[in-house]
DNA sequence: AGGCGACGATCTACACTGTATAGCGGGTCC
DNA sequence: GGACCCGCTATACAGTGTAGATCGTCGCCT
């Protein structure tokens, strides 16, 4: 099978595997061409011929992680069908908590990655959006749902080293009237399997209500 | 003014502002300790002192962006006051491309990330959602907005090397059935502005009427 | 006035990165 | 038997972040 040009060899595929194990055991800072190497069991430069460059390896992590992802079956109704896919990549990324961002900067442009746009519309297509708005509407979903999963791995929903108290005592009370007032709301413990299933249903609502709403 | 423990000293600042000078030239990949201290007309390690490591000058960028982010007057309606967040953001991601992929990796925890995140928490009070959700839709709608920016400059948007129509002829017409069937409105070309407002249009109708609605 | 400590900057060195280049060994075909 | 190719190795180079030691120049205190 050809994709884009690079054919997957046996011997592509084990270098990213390992590639992919090697991000999701010590970071993606620690997949050097010499640490995978050495995991494959081969030099350094043997794996040039195979994948490229440490940016095309980068691209072929990606290709890995979009053919890994389990898509909802297609006779589900289109709800059930997002929620799906939405699910499915919030548990990739858990799955690989360095190399998903990685997702994120790239454009998806892979022959799996087509699959599950296609999918999408497809999704979107069901739930009565415009013709004209359903690539808008496809960018706008995947790039919360895959926004929601980077930055809860990368760390931006945990607000930092210090409580949710000590983080508004930085700053005096009237410079930060909102979050004074909401106090007693922001110092809940944040449950994110929760956030991101209402999340989920708060898009379904918009899809529904908005996006293929007459306008 | 002391932030997390740092104190800006007008050489820190100096620093910052030629390592982020430098990245919007160059690109993030060119910042490095050496190039920047020689902008600064100093040697490498004289940077040290000032900014910590490598990984805090790049946290003191995330500072600045924040910093020089122009928020909406208070007074305005909230509909305002959200698309003129959103469009700042966006705004800022075209004047710094590289940078601004920073935001979404680290939490935003500084002082003035707290003024911007105490901005839409008041927005999302006045736009009558339940005081129980304003934290989770901050992070929802912020989540889309900064996703939104990192993606359009990361060039995920763009779609590969490839035009439409050869992109979907990788793989046959009945794997990619939604692709076919929207074949003219997806050849339409991109126009990001438009796409922009249009998404912040409807996160606003999302907030009046998803996450403000009685449930 | 003289010493003294702190502070900012420098120089050198180390381990590590991606990858260009050249060479080597074995297998397949004429 | 010889020519080729293919996968791999070995070496080398420029560049990275930063630890450690050194040095000069201030302000301060006795």
């Amino acid at each position: 099978m050809m994709i884009y040009g690079v054919e997957m060899t046996d011997r592509r595929r084990e270098i990213l595997t390992e590639a992919l194990a090697l991000a999701d055991e010590r970071g993606l800072a620690a997949v050097s061409m010499r640490a995978v190497a050495q995991r494959v069991g081969v030099t350094p430069m043997a794996l040039y011929p195979h994948v490229g460059s440490k940016q095309d390896m980068l691209d072929g992590l990606v290709e890995l992680l979009v053919t890994d992802l389990p898509m909802p079956a297609a006779g589900l109704p289109w709800p059930e069908r997002f929620a799906g896919f939405a699910r499915a990549a919030r548990q990739s990324a858990r799955r690989h908590p360095t190399a998903f961002a990685l997702l994120f900067d790239r454009p998806a442009v892979t022959a799996d990655s087509l699959l599950v746009i296609d999918f999408l519309y497809q999704l979107l297509l069901d739930a009565g959006v415009p013709r004209t708005e359903i690539a808008r509407a496809e960018r706008m979903l995947s790039t919360f749902v895959l926004g929601f999963a980077v930055s809860e791995q990368g760390g931006r929903f945990a607000g930092g080293r210090l409580p949710a108290p000590a983080r508004r005592a930085q700053l005096p009370a009237d410079e930060l009237p909102a979050h004074h007032g909401l106090a007693a709301e922001l110092d809940q413990p944040l449950d994110l399997d929760a956030e991101f299933e209402a999340d989920v249903a708060d898009l379904i609502a918009l899809i529904e209500h908005v996006l293929a709403a007459p306008r």
